[in-house]
Parts: C-alpha cells; sequence; structure tokens
DNA sequence: ACCTGAACACCGTTCAAGT
DNA sequence: ACCTGAACACCGTTCAAGT
C-alpha cells in the first residue's frame, strides 16, 4: 500500500486540474502548440497519460483551460473607464499583449473562438462601448469588429512565432515574398511594394492600435445622427 | 509491363499536383479538415499515399494550395471600382462568402495567415484604398484592420461549422454560454444578455458587412480634417 | 476514486523496391 | 522520373488492472 507521507512532506503532489493546466502552460511556452503532448505532460507530473484524463476531458479543453487563465488575468486587470475610449483600449491592448507573449494562445483563440474567454472579451468590450454611449443598435456590430479584430491579429502572431521562430520575421517574409512575386510577375504585390518601407519599420504593436483606433473612429462617426448610410463619404478628397 | 492505353482512351488519369489539389478540395468540402488524409486521397486518386509527395511537398502546402485556388477566382473576380467604397467591400464580401461556403478555408487562413493569398488580398485591398485617396501613411494600418477583420471572421467560421455541424448554431450556443453562466453567477455577461434578442436575431454576413463599414468610416474620418463634433469623438492616443 | 501504462487506432512522412 | 505500399515515428485516447 502506498504510504501516506506524514507531517506534510509530500514527496509527489497530488494531481489536480489546476496542476495540470499550469504544467501545460509551461510545456506551451517553450516548446509552443506542438511541445503539449499528453505523455511530455505525464512525464512532467511523473504520471502516465492516462492519468490526466481524470481531471480534462480532451486536449482541447486542457488548452482552452490554459488559454482561459492567461486571458482572465488580461481582460480583468484592465481597469474600467467609461469616460473615453481608454477602458476599449486597454481592454484590447493587454490582450494583444498576452497573445503576443504567449503565440499558442492566439493560435488557439483564432481555431477555437468560441471559447468563454473569447466571450469574456466580447462581453467586456460590449460593456465598455456602452458606457462610451454607443446606440444600443450597433453596440453588437462594434463589439463584434473590435473582437474580430483581435481574433485576427491572434491568429497573426500564433502563426508569426511559427515562422522560423523569428520575432522579426515578418520584414523577411514580406520581403521574399515580393521577390518571389517578382520571379513569377513583376507588379503583382503592387500595394506592397508601394509600401515597402513602412512594412519593414513599422511595430506590430502599434499597427494594432491603429487598427483599434480606426475601429473606434468608425464607431464614434457611427454614433451621431445616423442617416441611411449608403457608404461613408470618400468624395471630399478628390478636387 | 504496363500497356500505355492508346487512342487516348486512358482509364487512370496521371496524377498531376493540380488533380490532387482538386480531389483534396472535394474532401475538404465534405467531411472539413480531418477528412482531408494522405490515405483517404491517395485512395480516391487510386495509388499509394507516397505518390502524392511526388507533387506536394506537405499537408500544409497542399492545404495552402487548395485554399489558394477557391481565394484567387474569390479576390480576382471582384471587380475594382475606385469611386466609393463598393470595391473594398465586394473583395470583403466575396472573400467572406468563399469562407463561409468552404468553412474549412476559413480555419486554414486562421492557421497560416501568411499564405500568399492572404498577401494577394490584403494587396488587393491596399489598391482599392489607394484608388480611395487614404492618405498614404494611413494605407498600411487601413488595410491591415481591414484584413484582420477578415482573418477573425474566417475563424469564426472555420471553427462554427464544427459546432455540431449548425449553421445557425450560434444562437444556441450564445443561450447556451448564457444560461452556463447563470450557473456560475448569474450576470456574469450583462452585455450578451442585454443584447440577447439581437445575438438570436442577426445575421452573421450583415454582421461582417457591418463590421466592414464601420472600419470604412473610421478610415473616412481619419483621412479629411477632423469634423468639430464633440461629443463622441473619443480622443485619439498619439502613440 | 484515482492512478498506471500498455495497447489501440490513427496520423504524416519516408524509403527501398519496383516500373 | 515517377509510382507503390509497407514501415517508421509519432499522436490522442482508452481500458483492464491495480491501489
Amino acid at each position: 500500500m502506498q504510504p501516506r507521507p506524514a507531517r506534510g512532506e509530500r514527496r509527489v503532489e497530488a494531481l489536480s486540474r489546476a496542476r495540470i493546466v499550469q504544467a501545460a502552460i509551461a510545456l506551451l511556452d517553450d516548446g509552443g502548440i506542438e511541445a503539449l503532448t499528453f505523455r511530455a505532460l505525464a512525464a512532467g507530473l511523473a504520471t502516465g497519460p492516462g492519468a490526466i484524463y481524470h481531471h480534462v476531458a480532451n486536449k482541447d479543453e486542457l488548452l482552452s483551460a490554459a488559454a482561459s487563465d492567461l486571458l482572465r488575468t488580461a481582460i480583468d486587470g484592465a481597469a474600467a473607464d467609461g469616460s473615453d475610449g481608454r477602458g476599449v483600449r486597454e481592454v484590447m491592448s493587454r490582450v494583444f499583449i498576452t497573445v503576443t507573449e504567449h503565440p499558442w494562445v492566439g493560435r488557439h483563440l483564432a481555431a477555437a473562438p468560441w471559447q468563454p474567454a473569447v466571450l469574456q472579451l466580447l462581453d467586456r468590450v460590449g460593456s465598455e462601448l456602452t458606457a462610451l454611449g454607443v446606440p444600443q443598435t450597433q453596440q453588437l456590430d462594434a463589439a463584434s469588429v473590435l473582437v474580430f479584430h483581435l481574433l485576427g491579429v491572434a491568429a497573426q502572431r500564433g502563426a508569426a512565432s511559427q515562422l522560423h521562430e523569428m520575432t522579426e520575421g515578418r520584414a523577411a517574409f514580406i520581403a521574399e515574398a515580393t521577390s518571389h512575386a517578382q520571379d513569377l510577375d513583376p507588379g503583382q504585390y503592387p500595394f506592397l511594394e508601394q509600401v515597402g518601407p513602412q512594412l519593414a519599420a513599422h511595430d506590430d504593436e502599434q499597427q494594432f492600435n491603429a487598427g483599434v483606433d480606426i475601429i473606434l473612429a468608425g464607431i464614434a462617426a457611427g454614433s451621431g445622427t445616423t442617416p441611411d448610410r449608403p457608404a461613408p463619404d470618400f468624395e471630399r478628397r478628390s478636387r
């Protein structure tokens, strides 16, 4: 029989869902999503792979739990601030940082966008928008586009870490893609070639925040007296 | 020896990259991403799994090629129209439809956002914005937020098809999530409960287009001279 | 009730052997 | 050069057997 260690001198901590999730996060943080294996996890926890299934239903649930852990602290850590757009900006920014520091979270977010943590984010963003005075009829669309923006960026972050594990691989990638395009057909990506210098110079976080700003500006523009909008007027630039 | 069928009466078509991609799309369209297997693909092509590797490097490349096939026709099929926002709207809308009709494309887009087809979309959107008169300094940010929006929606579409394979599973899901939240803590998702009726009633495509409209409005607002609107003008943070 | 770890059913990918 | 398909190295997951 297994002697229960007395005097609280437990050599082996009891298996628990919390410990499993913690170990999973550790594996994911170095090694990415393909480093999370039930075998590796079990080895780290000094047990067999089957034991884990007594605490987690399957790998998807484990991934969601791990991602949720980090996302919740990011979301809850943002101070509510309904006076201007700062509340929304802070939640968005905090989640972006989480997704950047843990690219596997981004990957899982993009792979399973309906997990509770995303709902929580959508709810939080929506509440902020309500406090900002966005009309009721537009709150859902407005909150959705913000969350979709985040999901898209999350996907990019999650994949970026895979590309040769370079943090700054994007510029090199663009260069490669552009040059590859030139092999096939010079000028296939005219716009990207045009903004090439900006591409090489820009910062991902800055670009993300710029996107949030654009969306917020659009929400603010739509919040005014609503016409039967055919299209936002771009016309004023010509002339 | 294998008799080469004369008179062009080939019983078995020669293996080719095009045929492989075509067969892959067929497998993906019914059965989703987990139906695409080198064994199943080989069986359908009446050959062994190894033969495929003579024409495609690996599964990722095969998936990208299949997705690219559909995305290119969606992107190229959109008529350029620089006069108002219609050009951008049409490309975005066409890709949305593709991603809706082939959810596996959405999944792969979210999983591999840097594939050439996405670059092509970014380039196309950027070109449209240039034609719209968006200032040079804002073109990249503007194009990016549109593409990120699309990637986020693509992720949602890709995952939605997995949830019990119901097209309208979203409402049920929200209801479930909300009720589940009530088990834990009534009012955990106050915003979602508030917009509940809109959630149940809304159409995904409509919501996507509304997001595009919001972003375009934000781009237009940033492009022109700032209107003196005091009320909902969230102060733009200077990076 | 919880743990163990061998075994099952499946993958993507490789490679000697054929043609 | 292209094909073949058995074999390899790995998965997630299950389950009889233990405690």
